[in-house]
RNA sequence: GCAGGUGUAGUUUAAUGGUAGAACUAUAGCCUUCCAAGCUAUUAACGUGGGUUCGAUUCCCAUCACCUGCUCCA
């Protein structure tokens, strides 16, 4: 297959119901797109099976869902405030725009740092260092514009009563506000972790490429705590998961690669980060973060909050500030990912198939059930949907020939195609048609459910 | 945010200063006992707002959205 494009998947995505662009009546907004039908459930599955994977079956993990507005010093607390308001600055005559700080830190190849220095010591040292832009050559710069990446908004119905609060930019800080709690009430020993999925929202310079970036994007997040000095084992413990993880939903390898940090890429407060990263039509895209983030977070929180949020071990009687291993992926990015790669398209005798490969647990329909004459076998193929939508999302589809209703459902990747035949009302007997090989299989009715359930775990 | 490009049904496209033709898709019906068959009918488009003009989908301006590159990227 040549390479896919992003207008194709675009389309694709729209043409099936996984996501239109949003307000598109309204001409659209910028980087706003809505999940269809099939989308939503796609994100579902993505959900849920995270959920499995990584609290469900972790009997040391939890889950949480905090909430998306929170006291505003949580957010000067981690910075958040601070670095997410990029100093940037416009050349007047080419219109290139930069970060001054960066812009500082290139010209004097490092000496200095712009870091933690006011506006005006920034403009100062630009003039001071006779610093010229990069593209054309000329000194002449705009003020500097603070952009701030956190969204705000307000809480109070009077002007007077108006105090501003942010939308969360990530997750993880619900989950660091709340580590004594869940430590209390769960009783919980470190090492242990607190996941939560949820929306996230960040005022980002430059979004695009479909719903890889986006203004308004959900994160699994995952902090977990664990003992200074075995936060590098759990670190590689977490990554490894992570890469499992990937491989289990069927990620394509090659479209894989992992990146560590170097040295001086790494934060100032992380010990270790690694990211992967997958090969989207675009190029290379940052999938999942894994950081060693060690004890900053609740350290800053205790500091800012004057709460103590150290870790008596009851074995030892220490007491310590825990260090976090955070794996932490977008759902958006996620979708796409999984989108990109299992979307193929195949020549059938010299028809075009467009088979969504996706594993049946991720498929937004598990299986379609087809009556193969409307007339004789609408009604028996009735109720074998209605037997079966209680158990998992089916579809049901009458209209056109056989082969058409096919490769409709091959294009949205549903696993099992279950076909109604005079052989069904005679002796409960229906073809099961696969997706992916295009062979069909003789099932009792009743062994439907059974068949179809053993396939989708994951 | 900058530079360039694009914008006609869901998709791919045609033509035109006198409001648009098709293919595929979709929907309904006929036919049909397992891989996009056939027949009939039907729905459906000039991104938005101005300007020029008797008249604009077409020319001009603005705007919006998307694409590519730069920049940025927790």
């Amino acid at each position: 297959m040549e390479k896919l494009t992003m207008e194709e998947l675009v389309n694709y995505a729209k043409g099936y119901g996984f996501v239109y662009q949003g307000s598109e009546i309204y001409g659209g907004l910028a980087n706003a797109w809505d999940y269809g039908p099939l989308g939503v459930l796609l994100k579902q599955n993505i959900k849920n099976i995270w959920w499995k994977k990584f609290i469900q079956e972790q009997p040391f993990n939890y889950g949480l869902d905090s909430a998306i507005l929170m006291n505003p010093k949580v957010w000067v607390a981690s910075g958040h405030v601070a670095s997410f308001s990029d100093p940037l600055i416009d050349c007047k005559n080419c219109k290139s725009r930069y970060r001054a700080d960066k812009l500082i830190e290139d010209a004097t190849n490092g000496e200095i740092t712009g870091d933690g220095l006011s506006e005006d010591e920034l403009i100062k040292l630009i003039k001071e260092k006779n610093i010229s832009c990069p593209k054309c050559g000329k000194n002449e710069f705009t003020d500097i514009r603070k952009f701030n990446l956190l969204f705000e908004t307000s809480q109070g119905v009077t002007e007077d009563a108006k105090s501003k609060l942010y939308l969360r930019g990530e997750t993880a800080q619900g989950i660091f506000v709340n580590f004594k709690n869940v430590e209390r009430s769960m009783r919980a020993k470190i090492p242990f972790g607190i996941g939560q999925y949820g929306k996230s929202f960040r005022n980002e310079i430059t979004p695009g490429n479909f719903i890889f970036r986006t203004r308004e994007f959900e994160q699994m997040e995952l902090e977990f705590f664990c003992k200074p000095k075995t936060d590098l084992e759990w670190f590689g413990f977490w990554k490894n998961y992570c890469i499992d993880f990937l491989e289990l939903l069927g990620i394509k390898e090659e479209n894989l690669r992992y990146r560590d940090h170097t040295k001086e890429e790494l934060s100032f407060y992380s010990n270790a980060t690694t990211d992967i990263e997958y090969n989207f039509p675009f190029g290379w895209g940052e999938l999942w973060g894994i950081a060693d983030r060690t004890d900053y977070d609740l350290g800053v929180h205790m500091e800012a909050s004057n709460a103590d949020l150290r870790y008596l071990d009851p074995e030892t009687n220490e007491k310590y500030l825990p260090y976090v291993i955070e794996p932490s992926v977008g759902v958006d990015r996620l979708l796409l990912t999984i989108l990109c790669d299992a979307y193929n398209k195949e020549l059938v005798d010299n028809e075009e198939r467009i088979v969504l490969k996706i594993h049946p647990a991720l498929a937004p329909i598990k299986a379609t059930i087809l009556p193969l004459v409307k007339k004789i076998h609408a009604s028996k193929a009735n109720d074998i949907y209605s037997k079966l939508s209680r158990y998992f999302n089916c579809s049901y589809d009458e209209a056109g020939s056989i082969g058409k209703r096919y490769r409709r459902s091959d294009a949205i990747g549903t696993p099992f195609a279950i076909t109604i035949d005079d052989n069904t009302l005679n002796n409960d007997l229906v073809t099961v048609r696969s997706r992916d090989t295009m062979e069909q299989i003789t099932l009792k009715v009743d062994e439907l459910k059974d068949y179809i359930e053993s396939k989708i775990v994951l």
